[in-house]
DNA sequence: TACTGGATTCACT
DNA sequence: GTGAATCCAGTAA
């Protein structure tokens, strides 16, 4: 079982993204597999676009933990990255009961803004446990209201708790 | 100080 | 497929 470090995110976000694919998370004493990725650079559908008081993490830190409220109801769990850029990488569901989701995996897992700004190892932690990953899709992302293609998603094929897309 | 709208989810049609 | 729930960061004034 080898503890990623911060070092795992110093560099590539897209590529962090896919590598975190099939990683062990834990955190309030649970652990669960990473079954679906989004990677988010600089562009206008990430909060990476502009440095704000909630985004500076995305600019100033790699490998902290980045959680922010959504539609006034729901965390989402991203992990900073790029030790010299702007990214982060969201997690958008675990190999877990009930966390086919962003929102409904940081309810299940108990994540929420006490979590934010606090770097990886520390009350979050993830582990590479040599599960090899058999088959990954990868699809853009359109961005909100640009119409662009922005990010890249990635998640295991096959597998029941990847969210729907 | 006040308003706007979102990296979601779920119930309902 | 559509709309409501809910709250706070960001922005405009």
């Amino acid at each position: 079982m080898l503890e990623l470090k911060q070092d795992f995110f110093a560099e590539n976000t897209v590529g962090i993204a896919r590598d975190l694919l099939g990683k062990i998370i834990e955190v309030n004493g649970k652990r669960a597999r990473i079954v679906e990725t989004e990677a988010y650079k600089q562009d206008k559908a990430s909060h990476a676009y502009k440095k704000t008081e909630r985004s500076k993490l995305m600019f100033d830190t790699y490998g902290h933990v980045y959680v922010y409220l959504v539609y006034g109801m729901y965390y989402c769990l991203n992990f900073t990255t790029e030790k010299d850029s702007v990214g982060a990488v969201l997690i958008r569901a675990v190999e877990y009961e009930n966390c086919n989701g962003p929102g409904k995996l940081c309810k299940v897992l108990g994540i929420d803004k006490t979590h934010n700004g606090t770097k990886i190892g520390t009350k979050l932690k993830l582990f590479d446990d040599g599960y090899k990953v058999k088959k990954i899709k990868t699809s853009s992302r359109i961005g909100i209201k640009e119409g662009l293609h922005l990010q890249w998603r990635f998640y295991i094929d096959g597998n029941e708790f990847v969210s729907r897309f």
